[in-house]
DNA sequence: TAGCCGCTATGCGTTTTTGCATAGGGAGGG
DNA sequence: CCCTCCCTATGCAAAAACGCATAGCGGCTA
């Protein structure tokens, strides 16, 4: 029988890359951690690091292990994140993923709303595009723009938030407003650096936008947006947020247009925990008057 | 920082009861059980059970809590089941789930198969009609009739499985084959108990098989074929299973066929798991045949 | 109603684990 | 080329955790 603690150990390792920084962020000797890392290996059976003096090299079987051992550490915190929350009233933390872009430019006065209302809430806001991270627990809500499986999760469709192609009034007055998709051909396109699944099957559609005819590449869609705003081309952000913003202008709306069905989720465990659903239900009223317009 | 190892302790106490139980479960002594529960309510300042002389009640608390305790229990189990799977070869255990009907019906054969291709390969074959399984990581590789989500699995869907009303040839000979569904009301209905989300959804289709009209009545669909093989009455089943059972008889196959989407799925972690790799493989090759007829 | 059984809680001796101090060795910079 | 820094590995003492024995309590059965 495995000790689960030898797990917390290992994963510092695999972090910090050395028994020692590994010590340090434990709060343990280097000397402990070091037993720690000796003992799993004997009870596994494998080879979990190459030692080296300038510390641990994993081996392709601890890396194999690592997704593993991360799932139990954030099952761990969700699960101390439950418990801190149980109490009177809604209270506690609650960690809330979305996108870059409904997070820096949507979320914000929601989550400013609903912390007015419950002062004891505190929220953890991650912004990133993996899709992952309610499964594997490392969030409680998640805005998302793919269907979630209904299996373990509550989910609430709060409709669909429209991309569209976009530009600054000051870049158009300059180089003029495009009267159709072939004429983009002599405009600054702002788009995507690695194409994402996402960016790929889009591109089926629109291959005007493919890679080589992009003056502009970034993956992060608020550098996108940033760079519109700048007048520095024309570029698709959600035209809801276009809307709200002075000065941008909407280019080809018939031509381009592409609606995301937008999901906000959380565990069906989570369902009954006030903090959490107090949260998903401020998270669908909002979004889905951000859908409407 | 909370010890993992508490959470194993608390795990165990929830499900047997005592600290006695747990600590017998545990092969540890009962005193130390009971001194992890009071660290871990000490640690996350609350009380996780009521002492009784005749065990441990477990309080609202400590059921919230208990979802996310299995979680970590779940992973940590496919964690060593993946470093004990490491070295040359297929070798190691695969958990396989799958429902009832086709757990018994269809795998037996394949995993006999498989197991001779690989004799260093073990299997744990888990039947449940719970989706969660897989998220949880409960099993390695499921088979699954639902849609699963793109996020973290690898799917492969193997065709449709059909189910049909079949009745034994002895049983139609003595109470006659209906000639429509409204005939069917005379007849002995085998069926559903305590009615399931797909049980729902197919009844607003056939309504001719409420619960009040069925005379056997059992969620087993495994019992529910063996009613049928018993000439115990008229009974939905896996049509492809029927045919290679002699004496079975389809029944009104133009007013009732049901195609059920079928996937084999796996986490995308153990893509590259040569146990895995193999098993998912196998039971993609075996239940395409099945679904093919 | 008496006796038995299983449960929790506590004190104490032992085992195990941990931290500290230190030795030893390679990488990088002056 | 040497010095320094950061790393791992090991011996030893302190601390923590554990198991054992036992007391105390309540339910169950005869």
């Amino acid at each position: 029988m495995i000790e689960w603690e030898l797990y917390r150990s290992f994963l510092a390792v695999l972090r910090e890359g050395s028994l020692s920084g590994a010590a340090r962020v434990l709060g343990m000797a280097q000397p402990t951690v070091g037993r720690h890392i000796a003992a799993l290996e004997a009870a596994l059976k494998l080879a979990l690091f190459t030692r080296s003096q300038t510390g641990l090299i994993p081996t392709e079987a601890a890396l194999a292990l690592q997704p593993h051992a991360r799932a139990m550490e954030s099952t761990a915190a969700a699960l101390e994140r439950t418990a801190a929350s149980y109490g009177d009233g809604v209270r506690g933390v609650v960690r809330v993923t979305a996108s870059e872009a409904i997070g820096l430019e949507v979320l914000p006065p929601v989550l400013g709303d609903l912390r007015a209302r419950h002062p004891g809430l505190k929220v953890e806001l991650v912004l990133s595009n993996d899709v992952q991270d309610l499964l594997q627990r490392e969030a409680d809500v998640a805005v998302r723009m793919t269907r979630p499986s209904q299996d373990q999760l509550v989910a609430r469709r709060v409709g669909y938030i429209e991309l569209g192609l976009h530009a600054g009034a000051d870049y158009l007055a300059r180089h003029g407003t495009p009267a159709s998709l072939d004429a983009l051909e002599g405009h600054s396109l702002i788009g995507y650096d690695r194409p994402s699944p996402f960016v790929r099957e889009a591109l089926k559609r629109w291959p005007q936008f493919a890679r080589e005819r992009l003056a502009l590449r970034t993956d992060s869609d608020t550098a996108q947006l940033a760079l519109i705003r700048a007048g520095a081309g024309i570029g698709v952000c959600q035209s809801a947020l276009a809307r709200r913003s002075p000065g941008l202008v909407r280019v080809l709306p018939d031509a381009f247009s592409l609606p995301l069905e937008t999901w906000v989720t959380m565990h069906e465990d989570l369902r009954d925990s006030p903090r959490c659903r107090v949260c998903f239900d401020a998270l669908v009223e909002a979004l889905s008057a951000h859908a409407a317009g």
